[in-house]
DNA sequence: TAATACAATGAATACGTATTCATTATTAAT
DNA sequence: ATTAATAATGAATACGTATTCATTGTATTA
């Protein structure tokens, strides 16, 4: 297992203290940020470091600080386009903070047990949680060892972090108001999981709109997030119902696939059939699709995730809060007025 | 910036062995999974743990033993789909093997020396570089440190790492042949960047096919691997050489571009055109496109470059390896037989 | 039973840094 | 010039683990 002959020793403060005739005490405080060091010496070390290709060990350093510069971030579906596009943000913003993420791609909806385990014992600073959720035992022990947790784009009734996500019963409201007006009077809804609180959320605002209407045709189905799920759900419905005259789907992924199984089945979109996505993904704008959905405030919504975790770390904020943004119609080509 | 009221202190093997009655040192050789331990006390431990929810501190055991459970892997364009499911599949391989990921997003082509920088202060036991190069100093860098880098797919002729990659060259003849055996003669190539290895590779190997059966129509323009540089390249080519009987995309995503594009201009596909890609994204399988591709293997190529990082940290193997693996043609709707 | 081999254990130490505390150098104030 | 105040520095120590070395306990053999 372990390969002695390899094994490099790397330098360390201490060599470069003595390299620059200091301390290694004061190698430490140049390396740490501390201004407490006489302009002379601080060059002298900074070059001894330089000659020695001197770099502080960041496990000595989380060691002794009992903090480290590490973020967790564990996702589901890292392939669905939605949560790359969250992946590369993330990580954007945090390597300017000088901040490493440790990545998880959790298969469960629930984080592992032994996942969790990983993370506490790197000491991580923060985790960010997205689509994705915690057991109760996972939050309690997150909690237990002060580490800072965020939910990104989902959250439970009993959950006691903080979260950002995008306000789904609003967006959903809006939605089906956008759809009644274009005069649609036939529903479908082809949400992600039916549990979810995203979906139930949606299922509702949308629902509600229909009902103050007087409308009572919604057809509801729930796929998984993926083309797939889209492609067979939307298939089976218009087949069974040929008077749908308009399909919202759970994610811009099944929206595509709605819209390509609508197709194959003969319709014309926008013209037989409207369909309307969420996340504005960049493929909605393919010009195969040009895909009507509602745009989530991607980048706001990450921003506003680190301030909160960052506030959580440094320990400036304890209550937890819940953020709720907006995000807005994206008007394209597959939503036709039927007045 | 530090917050000494929520800095809860974890236990330590040192809290263990007083609860169970034992000396630090066998606390830690029953987590270091050393077996010299009597199985009463190893119980004895693990019930005294189990209480106090110890977990071994990351950070202490990588200082100790130099060596760390972290792998870097650094990657471009995360959000290219293909790049996304290979960060899935390395982290699905990696955790089972326990290691965790520190995952980069490099913006640019060479990774950057403060990057890498980074990846060394972790000590991280071995990198990966996907869709990225070192910078020669990068590359010594690690060297230095005896840190284990592996490439993957792509390789520079005078890099000493090893280098996992699909068989460009072959793949392009292959692809070519298939093309001309299908009686096409006015191609077309959207390539990626033009001076990387990826795409001299392959020109070379579809020009050596065109030429040995006297074909010189082969157009070559150079995108960047995005949906919207194949859609412009094409619309732009198309609308210049209307005689254009097929095109090659660099990747499937250029090629869907490609596929739009020509739909738009009026073309029918495969009628008109001809379209393939290099991939074999999930994508490709839509019911909208259908695109006859090149298959990765993607799987194959990750295992492998698994086992040859492994490989080096182990110090089982010094020498550097250059793995050249092969794909296989997926044969879908985009392509016509024209003879 | 005595002699031997071997397994199990603990004490002590090292890993490389940040930080406290005491000391010395420097500046400001009188 | 003298004192007071402050800034800069170094020595020593702690962080939590793995490992060496010496010691004790246990099993094996004659």
């Amino acid at each position: 297992m372990s390969n002695p002959k390899t094994e490099k020793r790397n330098f360390t403060s201490h060599d470069v203290a003595e390299l620059a005739g200091v301390s290694q005490a004061t190698v430490s405080r140049v390396f740490a940020g501390n201004t407490k060091v006489s302009e002379k010496k601080r060059k002298r070390i900074m070059e001894a470091a330089q000659k020695l290709n001197y770099r502080p060990n960041a496990h000595a350093r989380s060691l002794i600080t009992r903090r480290s510069m590490l973020i967790g971030i564990v996702m589901r579906t890292i392939r669905n386009p939605f949560y790359s596009a969250v992946l590369e943000i993330f990580h954007d913003r945090f390597s300017k903070l000088g901040y490493h993420l440790i990545f998880i791609n959790s298969e469960n909806e629930n984080v592992e047990e032994w996942e969790i385990h990983k993370l506490l014992e790197y000491n991580v600073a923060g985790v960010i949680i997205s689509d994705a959720l915690l057991t109760q035992e996972a939050e309690d022990r997150f909690r237990e060892n002060g580490i800072a947790v965020v939910l990104f784009n989902r959250y439970t009734e009993n959950s006691e972090n903080s979260v950002v996500f995008c306000d789904n019963y609003l967006s959903a409201k809006q939605i089906a108001t956008y759809l009644v007006k274009t005069g649609h009077r036939n529903f479908a809804y082809i949400s992600g999981p039916s549990h979810t609180s995203i979906t139930m959320d949606r299922l509702r605002g949308f629902r509600e709109v229909l009902d103050g209407r007087g409308i009572s045709n919604l057809h509801i189905e729930s796929g998984d997030y993926t083309y797939e799920s889209g492609f067979e759900l939307a298939q089976e419905l218009m087949t069974k119902n040929k008077d749908i005259d308009c399909i919202f789907g759970g994610n811009d992924i099944i929206a595509l696939g709605v819209m390509d199984a609508v197709r194959m089945l003969g319709f014309e979109v926008p013209n037989d059939v409207s369909i309307i996505g969420f996340d504005n993904i960049r493929m909605t704008n393919w010009a195969s699709y040009n895909l009507t959905t509602w745009e989530q405030p991607l980048e706001g919504m990450v921003d506003n995730t680190v301030a909160i975790l960052l506030d959580e770390i440094n320990g400036k904020e304890s209550r937890s809060k819940m953020l709720v943004m907006k995000g807005r119609l994206v008007i394209r080509n597959t939503v036709k007025s039927r007045k």
